[in-house]
DNA sequence: AAGGCGTGGCC
DNA sequence: TGGCCAAGCCT
């Protein structure tokens, strides 16, 4: 039983930090995460990926889908760039498919297959940064480097009182030089898979964004935020500006059960995904069907639909059609013929899923009437 | 150095 | 409801 002889939780300060994270961690972390357990660099560095900017539970049943195709970084390098896609699709963020299928290539070409070990080698391959290359060297290899993801920009302004939009170069630099001096000052013997974990998981289940607990955090009697009833101040807020709305017309253009869809160019939105036809104008689009012999018109307008990016909006408006015949055409790797009982398995963005799964469920509803 | 890059969950 | 954000990296 507590009482007011008891002495006061200790302190925490720059020295006692990251022990006291470590100790937390191991009592009261996560210990059962599917990609937790391992030390192998393989399945640690994917989990990573993924979970870049994407949430833990988003990220768990495309993990297990992931690793079922791909069980090893040999697989996954031997594999085509549409397969791995595939199995990306709906996840967003597709450039990190890319530079992970990349990835693997550059391991088995000039690593010998054998994942690299050093936090700094580590950072040299396509689409690992500084923090996810320190978090694979801490969980694969026991590595001793900083991570600096969401998780811990909130703990750190919150703890040390940072001010200032986490985005800014400046505020970046000094959040990673505590992370940094943290280590620095930390234990020689600090477990780092641990300490690298309970960051994490302080972040994810104590000093979340909104309503934090800090009545069941181990860092609450030294934390800036709490001792000055700061939690809703810190990390301070990211200026917004207006997000600019644009529209465009995507052609659905049925022969059968086939769908015509493009591969996007590899660079910008949904880069290297399959995609319905986009066109800015209604014009263009018209101009494209003149090639496949029909005409848009008021009957295959379909309803609109309005899906959101970080940085614009976009009213998207589909147009259905439906051609007799396929005029003959030169093999071309930049379009396709999908079948559309197959479109679960090719890589489609969000939004375009949506309006090819409306269009089944119309065409069986049709047949059964 | 700031902005591009997806999607879903949360309140 | 819409605005904000989530285990960042790249250019």
């Amino acid at each position: 039983m507590t009482t007011a002889t008891s002495t006061p939780p200790p302190k925490v300060g720059v020295e006692t930090f990251a022990q006291a994270v470590s100790n937390w961690q191991k009592s009261e972390g996560r210990h059962h995460l599917p990609w937790q357990n391992t030390r192998d660099p393989y399945r640690i560095w994917l989990s990573e990926i993924m979970l870049q900017q994407t949430q833990v539970g988003t990220v768990i049943d495309y993990y297990h889908r992931f690793l079922k195709r791909f069980p090893t970084l040999a697989d996954l390098a031997r594999a085509s760039q549409a397969d791995v896609l595939a199995y990306w699709a709906g996840l967003g963020y597709y450039a990190r498919a890319r530079n992970l299928h990349r990835c693997a290539q550059t391991v088995m070409e000039q690593w010998g297959g054998k994942f690299p070990e050093t936090p700094e080698q580590i950072a040299t391959l396509p689409g690992i940064g500084r923090s996810t290359a320190a978090a694979i060297a801490a969980f694969s290899f026991g590595g001793r480097a900083p991570i600096l993801d969401g998780n811990v920009k909130r703990v750190f302004t919150r703890f040390f009182g940072v001010f200032g939009y986490t985005g800014t170069k400046a505020v970046e630099t000094e959040l990673w030089s505590i992370a940094q001096a943290i280590l620095d000052h930390g234990p020689r013997d600090l477990d780092m898979i641990s300490y690298t974990q309970g960051l994490m998981d302080l972040g994810a289940t104590r000093c979340t964004r909104t309503k934090p607990d800090c009545t069941h955090c181990p860092l609450t009697t030294s934390c800036y935020a709490n001792l000055n009833n700061a939690q809703k101040a810190l990390p301070s807020a990211r200026p917004r500006k207006l997000v600019p709305q644009r529209e465009c017309h995507m052609l659905i253009l049925l022969h059968n059960d086939n769908v015509l869809l493009e591969k996007r160019p590899q660079t910008g939105i949904w880069g290297g995904l399959w995609c319905l036809p986009q066109f800015n104008e209604f014009d263009a689009l018209e101009n494209a069907c003149v090639n496949w012999g029909v005409k848009p018109s008021a009957q295959s307008k379909m309803a609109t639909l309005q899906h959101t990016f970080t940085h614009f909006k976009l009213q998207i408006t589909p147009w259905w059609l439906t051609v007799k015949r396929i005029p003959l055409a030169e093999p071309n790797n930049d379009y396709c013929w999908q079948p559309l009982n197959l479109l679960a398995d090719t890589g489609l963005p969000a939004p375009v899923q949506k309006i090819l799964h409306g269009v089944r469920q119309s065409l069986l509803s049709n047949n059964k009437a």
